[in-house]
RNA sequence: AGAGAGGUGGCAGAGUGGUCGAAUGCGACGGUUUCGAAAACCGUUAUACCGGCAACGGUAUCGGGGGUUCGAAUCCCCCCUUCUCUACCA
């Protein structure tokens, strides 16, 4: 979340950072939180001061009881049975007033870079670079979701009987592929640099908002109640939160990890077209990278990161392009994302693959993810992360892109992963 | 899952109702000493919020939450977690 003291002192950079995302109630609710703000503040030094007099008080009654003058302690109970009723009071309403701006605040998203493109939606994006060249296709040529019945590598059906809707069962040089891309992944980002991490894949309540999946993205997560457990919506929740509650050493900074998880989504609602086959599922594998860098940092962090995901588009041979995500199109939680979207030839469309973010600042505020800087001073880190790759998309345009009159042509980079060059 | 024992500052480890944010040791940092270093000695060594230009002052925090009390690390209740044994499992 926004830090308070940035409301505070930058109250206007603050609106206009709204109304570039096009929060709707913008003024109204940051009005309201400084106002709860100024209450906040009151109750605090009120109670203190009150507290400050029942310690010292305290104190003397101790003193007193000591000698054995019974007397004299009991006169000064009076007083701070007075004080207790005024400190219990201030401490109720304390609450509530933080309760009030805590919800206010959960419920404002991150402000957007200054280089975020101006716009409400998709179509407003920029296109940062279209990098390679768009296959041509014969007349005959499949989308992915037949031709993954023609090779026999990918089972919806079996999937609806074992779990339902978009669970599907990889099989055969299917599930080989999948192991591949995600050896691939993985051993691309050991080499940029990443610590390889294996988390959880339950994550309890806390971490859900340290990364600001909650509460504003509740429904979209599956949730074991029993338990009071979700099922991770991506890596970048249990990667991230492993950093919660941390003042990071300087020399352990940038913090670089990596991993792989199957990602659950509810996808509560967004069921319609365009989600045939692997366009949309509601679990996938995806090898996530994380960065927490000190604040100068980031967006140097942020380049490199778009560079990673490139540089495995290009080695996969995918066409891809790179979009500057514009204020109205931005997640909840981000500053600045670039999307890489990959050509599905078949389908004839671009489909996203990878987003790469920077948070700076709002989901450490929420983490309590720190740095001593100079001077001894702790302050709030800078976090990252971005999708290196998430697997259906990318097998969906490897299949597409890649299909001849007598197999999938696999890139060469994946054959030894794979062992084997051709699906067919 | 059942029984028992624990969870104290960066670490180790005292403290079982009254100046305890917390002894002591180690580590770290600064200083004295030294050509330099080690050793020794002296000092500093948490986080957050509130007030203040600041110096500084106040409040809270001894796994988390609630309670008893004028006063809680210390007593009571709930939860989390670690270890040992038993059960079970991969």
């Amino acid at each position: 979340m926004l830090q308070i003291s940035v409301l505070r002192d930058q109250t206007d950079l603050v609106l206009a950072g709204l109304a570039k995302k096009h929060y709707p109630t913008g003024p109204a609710d940051v009005a309201a939180i400084l106002d709860l703000d100024q209450r906040r503040r009151q109750l605090q030094t009120s109670h203190d001061a009150a507290q400050a007099e029942a310690n010292e008080l305290a104190r003397q009654i101790g003193g007193l009881m000591k000698t054995g003058d019974k007397a004299g302690a009991e006169a000064l109970k009076a007083r701070t049975a007075e004080l207790k009723q005024h400190t219990q009071a201030a401490a109720a309403e304390l609450a509530q007033v933080e309760e009030g701006q805590k919800q206010l605040l959960f419920k404002l998203p991150n402000l957007p870079h200054a280089s975020v493109p101006e716009g409400r939606a998709a179509a407003d994006n920029e296109v940062v670079r279209e990098h390679g060249t768009k296959p041509t296709l014969g007349s005959d040529t499949q989308p992915h979701w037949e031709l993954i019945k023609k090779y026999d590598i990918i089972d919806f059906e079996l999937g609806n009987k074992i779990t339902g809707a978009g669970f599907p069962v990889y099989k055969n040089q299917g599930a080989r592929l999948q192991r591949a891309l995600i050896n691939f992944f993985l051993d691309q980002a050991r080499q940029a640099g990443y610590t390889e991490m294996q988390p959880p894949i339950l994550v309890n309540e806390a971490s859900g908002y340290g990364t600001g999946q909650l509460p504003d993205k509740d429904g979209q997560m599956y949730h074991d109640a029993k338990d009071n457990l979700y099922l991770i919506p991506t890596a970048e929740v249990p990667l991230t939160n492993i950093y919660r509650d941390e003042i990071i050493p300087l020399d352990k900074l940038p913090i670089r990890i990596t991993g792989h998880t199957p990602c659950f989504r509810r996808e509560a609602g967004s069921w319609g077209a365009d989600v045939r086959g692997l366009n949309r599922l509601h679990q996938f594998d995806k090898i996530e990278i994380v960065q927490i860098t000190e604040p100068e940092r980031s967006y140097d962090a942020l380049e490199a990161m778009l560079a990673h995901v490139e540089s495995l588009l290009q080695q996969l041979n995918l066409p891809y392009r790179v979009l500057r995500l514009c204020g109205g199109d931005m997640s909840f939680t981000s500053a600045l994302t670039y999307d890489l979207e990959v050509w599905s030839a078949a389908q004839g469309r671009w489909l996203e693959v990878s987003s790469v973010s920077n948070f700076e600042t709002y989901q450490a505020n929420r983490l309590k993810c720190r740095y001593r800087a100079e001077g001894g001073k702790t302050q709030l880190l800078h976090t990252l992360n971005g999708s290196a790759l998430a697997l259906p998309r990318i097998v969906a345009a490897l299949l597409e892109n890649n299909q001849t009159s007598t197999g999938i042509e696999l890139p060469l980079v994946l054959h030894s992963y794979c062992g084997f060059e051709r699906i067919g």
